[in-house]
DNA sequence: TACAATTATGCAACATTGTTGCGTTTATAA
DNA sequence: TTATAAACGCAACAATGTTGCATAATTGTA
């Protein structure tokens, strides 16, 4: 059985995806993390919190991949998302939106594992400054 | 004004995609293409093609874009989707499903361009192999 | 049909994001 | 305190996407 540990890097990229409003990839958990660690470990770090589905793995709408807490969320939530994804075009951040109920009309010869719902547009903060 | 320009490596790849049933990634398309032009080329055509309207970009859920033909696609319909995209964990193909209709649940203040719908999961296709 | 204007292309070089192998370090259970 | 497996750093690589610039090709017009 793999033992898991809880080291400084993890904890403080934990921590930082924690705090963090918006989901944040990989290249913005580096820059966080203040030369603590290299850039390799942190993908394995966030490779790990994946698997122990401490964070969401998110794909904005340019195929960035990035990270979101993963707040109460048991395995059954995992796979019927009630929340959505919004990709702000103008500053790239991506954010949680909760309470989206989707009814899917998928053939029963898919199998569904799960459901990804983005929305691209333009966030509350970049409409300001426009 | 600019003048759009029907080439033959703009048609290759257009003819590519709308042949294709499932959605291509450039690397996918290039390939296909057989050396009738560069790969830079096929992305440049790719972005022309997405602006005219003629084709989609979808990210699947491992971060690479994907391309689809945009059939009898109204920009209200871009906006406004119908369909949803399948993309499978084990063979990465990326597949169109229609009749799909979604209601968001989304805050006033954020301006919604497009919507995308993604869901992983197995094909039938790699669910027959198993 | 020939020409001019400008769109499209090829090539080379670079940027970003993510992955792998391997030797070394470190956290944790006993 | 120590043994052991997990985690790490470094270097090198792979895949995907972008940019600048000189050249080629398409299309409207004379």
């Amino acid at each position: 059985m793999a033992i898991i540990r809880n080291t400084i890097a993890k904890k403080a990229v934990f921590e930082i995806i924690q705090s963090n409003s918006t989901a944040m990839s990989q290249t913005e958990i580096f820059a966080k993390v203040n030369n603590i660690c290299d850039r390799v470990t942190v993908y394995r770090i966030l490779e790990r919190l994946v698997k122990e589905m401490k964070i969401h793995k998110i794909v904005n709408v340019n195929g960035v991949i990035n990270y979101a807490p993963c707040n109460s969320c048991s395995h059954e939530q995992h796979v019927h998302h009630d929340h959505l994804h919004f990709s702000c075009t103008t500053c790239k951040k991506l954010t949680c939106i909760s309470d989206n109920r989707i009814e899917l009309n998928i053939p029963s010869n898919y199998q569904v594992a799960e459901v990804f719902l983005t929305v691209s547009g333009i966030c509350p903060d970049c409409l300001i400054i426009t």
